[in-house]
DNA sequence: CACTGTGGCCGTGGGA
DNA sequence: TCCCACGGCCACTACC
């Protein structure tokens, strides 16, 4: 039989290559490789080899020397794995260190949620290669999200029941949604179980009879698919998951996932806080509500999560309305994020179920592994935990960072070099194996570094690959309408391309990297340092003054109207620079406010605002964002930015403070604007400090409330007691405010971060008296 | 291996 | 006994 197909997923099955793959007519099949083997590349000689296994005589390149190696098979990984340190006591062992499933997709190139043409019989691959194919992966998605009875605060899965499951994705294109329970709902797309236990049954059932390909939850790994798993266990709920019988996979350890045999598992909540990490996204918090508004644009009924066992016993809708709610904000999200993800999982070669929870280095190996393999050369190891502690213990400089004068500042332009790192590494060919090579033509970096220009690094040349896919998809791009297909898909392109490529140097300089090159990091951030200083100082020489600069964005100050000086500046920099690097306009603001963080030793953090034309606010570093303060000191910072931002006025952001310190004096504030969140983590018990959250929770405790570690309290600071422990109450039980706490202890904390750096003292904003009018910044 | 960072608050111990 | 400095504890996310 030969087939052209999907490969949806690989694993293995009793130490066997499984590949799990889509036909274009939508049949999912099973095929097994039985023929592939792990192995490892070997240096060194053994007596009686023959008894230890097949070995191959054979040529790689180590950097750019060739060796003879030995390639020695085995039956399978554990028996690789067993054998290793025999090897290693006799010779050199390579490529020992690369997950089965791994080296099977790079020796076959196969890209996972690319297209294949197998050749196979009964269901034994005979042979098997990634084919070009414009059709678009199509699977079956499904997203989903369950609400659990939590009366005791937090839900325990091994005693408080699911209630609903809720359900919202697409089959062969067409929308399913709907909600999965076993009390009498009476919506239309509610579907009544007689008890919890059928409802799961039917849940792994819809599953099936929909061939779900990709399932996806909020947060997934971590709550609902572990939750459930317990729960079926409880229940001895026997309906597999899995699309063989296999049940939920947790995998243990720190970093949770969830795996279902046959089906790709995506949480999107991983796939958002990478998007967030990496600055691709912008979201001061990750919750299902906030992501799916900022990124989507959809606002989903919202409740508070505690009262839901409340709901589930009374009898209007609104609960199963949130739960279903919940899933087509996830199915919404997945839509944001699938084009990108197949995109990173195709380019890198990595599994989808990997790629939606890899970390940007993750891709660059696996990229770096898929060259190595291309040109013949030998894969270098993860480092030994000594290699790791010293590489990590020996930290390279970084980028050139010129702090700003406190203040606030009109007509700033904000000019970036265009992906600085990458165009170094390329423009200068930095390789671990182009330095201190045998050479006729090298570059020597300010560090005094020698690299060989003539002979290309295995890393320059994955990275140029990665810039020139990037630069034609979008140069294709522009061909199309925004909200086209085509559009839509070269941007994600592009997109996964851009994240890849400025992972680059990072992966260099990352302590556990297999490509780690102290000298070559050294090198790329001692050239763009040179690179921005020479620039700031052309900007001086040029009559703008340089506000700020860090690694590759400079700040200028320009005159009024006088944008078109800005650009005469940039191309006059251009020119200055090699061909691949270049000094771009990122925007003019009309207005900014810069803070410094006191110059301590360890490196200067970003902390600042700005304000475009169109009134589009950019702020970096200062955000009280974190639940542990109230939120009448969050919004109070919130406003004195904004009006500096808008206004540019310090008189009327002082106005703003003592407003709020009026209030909190009169005690008109509103209790819950003053309420602090906090984890209670341990047994009350436990805690060998009594901080506010435990003494207000132990006091609570003797009122007959249940506080379970793991559960979230609120408390309020009140007038009754000595230390802040003592004044502190759960909210339930606070009936008045410690006004001084939340002013000295918030508010003005809060508000004194920016205030403070701009000449503001504390005491500016507690005198009630008249108002001094505090100078003007320009 | 890893919240490898930051900052508030508690609790201790020394000095006045 | 009070005050202050300092060391160390603890939480910060997100799901219900």
């Amino acid at each position: 039989m030969n087939e052209k197909a999907f490969l949806i997923d690989v694993d293995l099955f009793k130490e066997t290559i499984r590949l799990i793959l889509k036909s274009e007519k939508g049949r999912v099949f099973r095929l097994f490789d039985k023929n592939f083997k792990p192995y490892f590349y070997f240096k060194g000689e053994i007596e009686n080899l023959k008894e230890r296994g097949v070995f191959e005589k054979t040529e790689k390149l180590l950097g750019f020397n060739k060796i003879d190696v030995w390639k020695v098979f085995f039956k399978n990984p554990q028996e690789l794995k067993r054998e290793r340190s025999f090897f290693e006591s006799k010779g050199t062992v390579f490529e020992a260190d690369i997950p089965f499933i791994y080296r099977y997709l790079i020796d076959k190139k196969l890209t996972p949620t690319g297209m294949v043409e197998v050749e196979y019989e009964g269901n034994e691959v005979k042979e098997i290669k990634t084919i070009e194919d414009e059709t678009a992966f199509n699977p079956n998605i499904l997203c989903f999200d369950i609400e659990t009875y939590n009366e005791k605060g937090t839900s325990n899965p091994s005693k408080d029941p699911c209630l609903m499951i809720s359900y919202a994705g697409r089959v062969k294109g067409k929308k399913i949604e709907g909600v999965l329970t076993y009390k009498n709902f009476k919506k239309d797309f509610v579907t009544v179980f007689e008890n919890e236990k059928q409802m799961i049954e039917g849940f792994a059932e819809l599953l099936k009879k929909n061939k779900i390909d990709i399932i996806a939850g909020y947060y997934s790994d971590v709550f609902d698919l572990p939750y459930l798993a317990e729960r079926s266990k409880v229940l001895g709920v026997k309906t597999p998951f899995g699309r063989d019988k296999s049940k939920i996979k947790l995998s243990k350890g720190v970093k949770k996932t969830a795996k279902i045999t046959g089906r790709v598992h995506v949480d999107v909540f991983k796939v958002i806080s990478f998007l967030n990490a990496i600055g691709s996204v912008k979201l001061h918090r990750l919750t299902l509500e906030n992501a799916s508004t900022e990124l989507v644009g959809f606002k989903k009924k919202m409740i508070i999560k505690k009262n839901i066992f409340e709901l589930w016993n009374e009898t209007d809708d609104t609960l199963v309305e949130y739960c279903l709610d919940d899933s087509k904000a996830c199915l919404e999200l997945l839509d944001f994020v699938m084009p990108l993800e197949v995109e990173l999982s195709k380019i890198s070669g990595t599994l989808l179920f990997d790629a939606s929870r890899n970390a940007a280095s993750n891709f660059v190996e696996s990229i770096l592994m898929r060259e190595s393999f291309e040109k013949n050369t030998l894969i270098p190891p993860i480092p030994k935990d000594e290699s790791f502690k010293e590489r990590y213990s020996n930290p390279i400089q970084g980028a050139f960072v010129k702090m700003p004068n406190p203040g606030i500042y009109e007509n700033i332009a904000v000019l970036d070099f265009k992906s600085l790192y990458p165009s170094i590494i390329i423009s200068y060919n930095i390789d671990p194996s182009t330095l201190n090579l045998e050479c006729e033509d090298f570059f020597i970096s300010p560090q005094g570094h020698k690299f060989c220009k003539t002979k290309k690094g295995l890393i320059p040349t994955a990275l140029e690959n990665l810039v020139n896919a990037r630069n034609k998809f979008k140069k294709e791009m522009k061909k199309f309408e925004l909200e086209t297909f085509e559009y839509k898909s070269l941007f994600a392109r592009q997109w996964a391309l851009k994240i890849i490529a400025n992972a680059v140097y990072g992966y260099m300089v990352y302590p556990r990297s297999r490509f780690y090159c102290r000298e070559c990091g050294e090198s790329i951030t001692a050239i763009a340092r040179k690179s921005i200083s020479e620039a700031m100082s052309l900007a001086e020489k040029n009559g703008f003054t340089v506000l700020y600069v860090d690694t590759d964005s400079l700040f200028l100050k320009f005159n009024q109207g006088e944008e078109s000086k800005v650009e005469e500046f940039r191309k006059l920099v251009n020119k200055t620079l090699p061909e691949k690097m270049e000094l771009e306009l990122e925007d003019f603001y009309e207005r900014g406010i810069f803070v410094s963080k006191k110059q301590g030793v360890a490196g200067a953090k970003k902390k600042y605002a700005l304000i475009n034309k169109k009134g589009v606010v950019k702020i970096r570093g200062f955000e009280l964002v974190r639940r542990d303060w109230s939120k009448i000191a969050r919004e109070t910072q919130r406003k004195v930015l904004e009006t500096l931002l808008k206004k540019g006025d310090l008189n009327e952001a002082v106005a703003e403070v003592k407003r709020t310190i009026k209030l909190l004096k009169e005690e008109k504030a509103e209790l819950q604007d003053l309420e602090i969140h906090s984890t209670i983590t341990k047994s009350l018990k436990n805690y060998e400090v009594l901080s506010p959250e435990v003494s207000a929770a132990l006091k609570a405790e003797k009122k007959g409330l249940k506080i379970e570690p793991g559960s979230s309290v609120g408390f309020i600071i009140t007038k009754k007691g000595k230390s802040i422990s003592e004044k502190a109450e759960l909210s339930e039980f606070a009936k008045d405010y410690d006004a001084d706490y939340y002013i000295n202890n918030q508010v003005l904390p809060a508000v004194l971060k920016i205030l403070g750096e701009l000449g503001i003292k504390k005491e500016d904003l507690l005198n009630d008296s008249k108002q001094k009018t505090f100078g003007d910044w320009n």
